[in-house]
RNA sequence: GCGAGGGUAGCCAAGCUAGGUUAAGGCGGCAGACUCAAGAUCUGCUGGUGUAGGCCAUCGCCGGUUCAAAUCCGGCCCCUCGCACCA
């Protein structure tokens, strides 16, 4: 009831988020010696921002801000993710003309105008910059440094980007080999991944790698396609499409049979490939070939099934284990016998078994490929090759498979040949295919060293969850070279060893925590583009060679000052990816004092049903609205206590408006606190004892970043402890002002709005944002207990009278029965011996004899 | 397949690393106070059972260790996420 008729929570967040940006209070000065690095991993531009995003956001500024209340000095940058796809992706949908995300912008509030020139990636970097830093993170109250904001395609990046690649080169740690990419024969790369920038189908394929096992038929080979080759031991028979078309094709020396559509792809993955001539599917029927390895002449038949548009069009015939074969064996009448080669339980030929089970008839029938899936995991799993497979008998699938694989290649038994798992296709309308480049850059994060000094470094960061610590070694180790540029009309660097190519934008965002060390002087015009060069950054990041004027040496002395990284905060989707890259560019460039000494991994905010929000499908709460209607702190708070920082949270409407009261609440009960007038009396002891503990209880939370925990004792443990005082006719003025000026600094971090009205409303100076955090004084735990007896006893004499169903005129209270007394005695007497713990007690009462229950009964 | 995380009451969610007072707190629900009424707010209750604070049940399932297990150990079931040129 006060508050509603005070103020509205949007006054007071805009009231104090002017205050707070006109004295620039968020800037980073260097000023107690002390200082604490934190930042978010920049968000990549790809639209409006998300009730997700704020999450981490959130927990960044509330660390910071905490951070910067226990004397540190703060840096708290944030910059913008430009170069890659997201911004290109959505500047291509405006082009053309997509009606989701025009409506998706009229509907955020972007104006006319401004749609018209998104068709431009660089202007959709320009707007989302603007709305990100004015809609979202000022209207959040974050005090990030504004004077160091940063995008990725700015030309000062560009250069930063240029010399560490430069640096990575001079380590030997850009290498190039071949690399298999998705290709349009039209458009040339294009991305293949779940935001269907590029292709119109096919997002979520991945790429296979198909064995092609050589059988020959007379001069001619036919490579069969399989992701099985441990079968060749069973083969009975071939498979072509009799209505398909095929193709000779010159390999090398060899010449192979395959479908004309496998012909085309296999020139773009193979160097040396020649087209012959086409020939039917049906003058292959009936004619034999030679299986590799066993040497076994079988026929070749035709099958329906055999998709000409998958692999080679040829396919080799298991029917003892593939149920496809067996169907087809069947359809053929032919009097082929299955040849069992793998022993699993619960089967004698386990393709036959299957197809029986599930009923199916036919070649075109649905559940074929289920059959197959079933059949295939369970063989991998748990099969062992049998007394029909030579010297491979006895062994396992799963390490028969590599084996075989290999043994085949190395003898020129067979190639391996990439295929998507689905069909691709570019937004031209061209099928997708994998395209050989032979000789692709890769940075290379396999290096032995290099992985070794990372995984020893990230034993000493400090990483939250600890999980995450765990697993982060396992993470360097399994973290392979990473093809690092590409070609396409995409945003980023030029590479700088090949032109007109791109660097790629996980490689480009490993080192730039330390860019925003120079982007404030870049901001202010204070440094010039031309001066940027590898002496520059050469002297500012490793200390070699001389400045060349007073800038120079000023930002060295900032960047010596400032780094390393204290912590990298970012979403759980960087675990395998940036983070890893993160630790290796900085182990592999910086000075060892310069590595990054934390990270903290926030999960998600998820839609109802734990789907992930995504920016480009929208659908979850914009934040403008949101914040408008539960209010900035409610959020906050919200978002430091629903749960804990590591478990997805659904987003839930009711929740955030239950904070939003509970923030009511609070006021409401310091608008009490504040208006109360009166003298000592014997529960001060108390309150001041349990307030104590209470901010004992959030500087530890704190001291591992622990919000839930803090928060909950700011926002729920010290309103209860304050009630209970005032129901216990508490009323001391002087001792609650102290208390109330403490309890508001201790909310500052997560609420600092409703923090900074209620310290201006108690007549204070200043920003409370600015204030030390309160410590706790010594703690009377004799008081605490004395009070929680007292609690208890209150309780249970309610207890029985709920109980017993009276209302008595008078309450004897009795105590515990000697035998209990006797124990505390024992309790006693091992305490001073410091032997006290439950065990030890539990021996020594055992030596009285007593049984607890009779005597309990008895008393 | 490889790697990781998780299953706690009607719902959300702590506790688990270091076993022990009683499984926090919130929401929802019920009752009462205030109010013409509703809402908001406040107070109490909220697993079962019991006319003396007891007893019984319960932290995915089964077993083990222990005086004592949500917590430690073993096995099983189920769910979620990441896996690279997307960020």
């Amino acid at each position: 009831m006060f508050f509603s008729s005070l103020m509205e929570f949007g006054e007071i967040e805009h009231k104090w988020q002017k205050r707070w940006f006109e004295a620039g209070i968020y800037e980073a000065k260097k000023e107690n010696g002390k200082k604490f690095f934190i930042h978010f991993a920049y968000p990549g531009i790809s639209g409006y921002l998300h009730v997700g995003h704020m999450r981490g956001f959130t927990y960044a500024d509330v660390i910071a801000r905490y951070k910067r209340m226990l004397g540190y000095d703060v840096i708290f940058p944030a910059g913008f993710h430009a170069t890659g796809l997201p911004a290109v992706s959505l500047a291509k949908k405006v082009e053309r003309g997509d009606k989701n995300v025009l409506s998706y912008l009229r509907n955020n509030g972007c104006p006319e105008e401004i749609i018209k020139k998104l068709a431009d990636p660089k202007e959709v970097v320009k707007y989302f910059s603007k709305i990100y830093v004015e809609e979202y993170w000022k209207k959040f109250g974050l005090l990030i440094d504004y004077t160091r904001l940063m995008d990725t395609i700015s030309p000062g990046y560009k250069k930063f980007i240029e010399w560490q690649f430069h640096k990575l080169n001079e380590k030997k740690l850009l290498i190039q080999k071949p690399h298999f990419a998705p290709y349009c024969p039209n458009c040339g790369p294009v991305a293949v991944d779940k935001s269907e920038t590029d292709i119109s189908q096919g997002g979520d394929a991945e790429i296979l790698e198909f064995v092609l096992l050589k059988f020959k038929m007379n001069e001619y080979i036919l490579p069969a396609a399989t992701l099985r080759p441990e079968t060749i031991f069973g083969v009975t028979n071939m498979w072509v499409n009799g209505d398909g078309e095929y193709a000779i094709i010159k390999v090398g020396e060899e010449k192979w049979i395959v479908s004309q559509k496998a012909a085309f792809k296999l020139q773009h993955q193979f160097e040396d490939v020649e087209f012959i001539k086409k020939i039917s599917g049906s003058s292959l029927v009936g004619k034999n070939c030679i299986a590799p390895l066993i040497n076994k002449e079988v026929s070749i038949l035709a099958a329906k099934f055999v998709d000409t548009d998958v692999a080679t069009g040829i396919v080799m015939s298991v029917p003892a284990h593939a149920p496809y074969d067996y169907i087809a064996i069947k359809d053929s009448k032919t009097n082929i016998e299955p040849i069992v080669i793998i022993k699993i339980k619960g089967y004698k030929i386990p393709a036959k078994e299957i197809v029986e089970k599930m009923g199916i008839k036919n070649q075109m029938h649905n559940k074929l490929e289920e059959a197959t899936q079933i059949i295939y995991k369970e063989e991998f799993h748990s099969g062992i090759m049998n007394e029909n497979c030579g010297k491979y008998s006895g062994m396992k699938i799963n390490e028969a498979k590599d084996i075989i694989k290999n043994e085949f290649i190395e003898k020129g038994f067979a190639d391996i040949m990439r295929e998507f798992s689905k069909k691709v296709i570019c937004r031209c309308g061209a099928e997708v295919i994998i395209k050989k480049i032979p000789d692709q850059w890769f940075i290379k994060y396999s290096d032995d060293e290099l992985t070794k000094k990372s995984k020893e470094h990230v034993r000493d960061m400090n990483i939250y969850p600890s999980e995450y610590k765990e697993e982060l070694p396992k993470v360097l180790d399994w973290f392979g070279d990473r093809a690092c540029i590409r070609k396409g009309s995409w945003l980023g660097t030029e590479f700088p060893f090949k032109k007109g190519w791109t660097i790629e934008p996980i490689s480009d965002s490993t080192l730039y925590p330390a860019y925003y060390i120079i982007s404030k002087y870049v901001n202010d015009g204070s440094i010039g583009i031309e001066e940027m060069n590898d002496e520059f950054f050469d002297y500012i990041f490793l200390g070699n060679g001389k400045p060349r004027n007073e800038t120079w040496e000023k930002i060295r002395k900032d960047f010596e000052y400032w780094y390393p990284v204290d912590i990298n905060l970012g979403g759980k989707e960087h675990k395998t990816v940036h983070f890893p890259v993160f630790i290796m560019n900085h182990v592999a460039i910086m000075e060892k004092k310069y590595w990054p000494k934390g990270i903290f991994v926030n999960w998600w905010v998820t839609q109802q049903k734990g789907e992930k929000i995504s920016k480009s499908k929208g659908g979850a709460e914009p934040i403008p609205g949101a914040t408008k209607k539960y209010g900035v702190d409610a959020m906050r708070l919200y978002y430091a206590h629903a749960s804990s920082p590591f478990v997805d949270v659904e987003w839930n409407d009711d929740l955030v408006e239950q904070y939003k009261k509970r923030l009511i609440k609070i006021y409401d009960l310091f608008e009490t606190l504040i208006n109360l007038d009166g003298g000592e009396s014997s529960i001060d002891s108390w309150i001041l004892a349990a307030f104590n503990k209470e901010i004992e209880d959030v500087r530890n939370a704190m001291k591992y970043y622990g919000l839930r925990k803090a928060s909950n004792s700011i926002y729920f443990n010290i309103p209860s402890i304050l009630q209970w005082y005032l129901k216990r006719g508490g009323e001391n003025k002087k001792l609650l002002e102290s208390i109330v000026k403490k309890w508001i600094k201790a909310m500052t971090p997560f609420t600092p709005h409703i923090a900074e009205e209620m310290w201006e409303k108690i007549g204070s100076k200043g920003f409370v944002s600015l204030q030390k955090y309160p410590e706790a004084e010594e703690i009377n735990y004799e008081v605490l207990i004395g009070e929680e007896l007292l609690k208890k006893t209150i309780e249970d004499i309610e207890e029985i009278k709920k109980v017993a169903k009276i209302e008595p005129k008078n309450i004897y209270i009795y105590v515990a029965p000697k035998w209990k007394w006797d124990i505390i005695d024992i309790a006693a007497k091992l305490k001073k011996e410091k032997q006290l713990n439950m065990k030890n007690l539990m021996m020594e009462v055992k030596k009285l004899n007593i049984d607890m229950k009779v005597c309990n009964a008895s008393y």
